[in-house]
DNA sequence: CTACATGCAAAGAGTTTGCATCCGC
DNA sequence: GCGGATGCAAACTCTTTGCATGTAG
């Protein structure tokens, strides 16, 4: 955490509460945190965080490449510590559940698809849809 | 195109001109349009359509089943005529452009993840981003 | 003490909805 | 003529922004 602190410094900028708490609040949700989700565990500490504030952090730590932002489909974007190992989501249409699909999984298709199609394809994060285990009982 | 108003009829609903210019203007996308690609096309014809009966025509030939729609990422989501072969969308964050996957390519994938996962795959439309090879360059 | 960060409220984008009117069947 | 479809405006959600105030360094 201090390295985080020394890490914001280091580029000219402010260590604050808010900002403290929001990097500890993606941190505490292991793995993925959804911006609705991060508020309301930056709240029960510092209850009068705006939501702006929230928003502009999330931000903010993005370009600072702290974190890195994946989009779930829609309006549903999440955030995760960056520097883990690379890799996509598997989201449930049905719950909402989110399973992890490591980068190996895909590499050869994104490899074979760049090639044929001259695109450079960066998947920070891939999204698949679908119906999970549970969902599909149901 | 007068299979389409049969279809319409046939479930009970009616056939209306701004019905038949927003599907005529899906077709004539030729491939993916955005709901404002679909505004504009159809205001060429019908100057005086309301934006949000694009919105309710679109939601409901999809409903219908005679449109997919595809979330290409954040708030573009685009629209295609039902039927055609099962693809993907390459999206080029720079200037936008869109190519085309097929579903053979990326089945393999799918599989191997829904049986790894236990999770049913429906992959309608999976969107991949990246720099198309004109981008690149810059 | 100075400039950056925050809170607040208001503004924006994109989309949906309630309701009177219109028009397909 | 009846009931579904449309136009219009207002509401709604999510996100961003301007500005006065607070506070880290």
């Amino acid at each position: 955490m201090e390295n985080y602190d020394r890490l914001i410094r280091q580029r000219g900028f402010r260590v604050t509460p808010q900002r403290k708490a929001i990097l500890q609040a993606v941190i505490d949700g292991k793995g993925h945190s959804s911006i609705e989700e991060v508020y309301q565990r930056v709240r029960d500490r510092l209850p009068d965080v705006n939501l702006a504030t929230v928003y502009r952090t999330l931000n903010f730590l993005c370009e600072l490449r702290l974190l890195v932002a994946a989009d779930l489909g829609g309006k549903n974007w999440v955030f995760e510590l960056a520097g883990e190992k690379p890799h996509h989501h598997l989201v449930c249409r049905s719950c909402g559940k989110v399973a992890r699909i490591e980068q190996d999984e895909v590499q050869a298709l994104i490899d074979r698809i760049s090639w044929e199609q001259g695109f450079l394809i960066d998947m920070d994060h891939m999204a698949l849809f679908g119906l999970c285990k549970d969902c599909q009982k149901k």
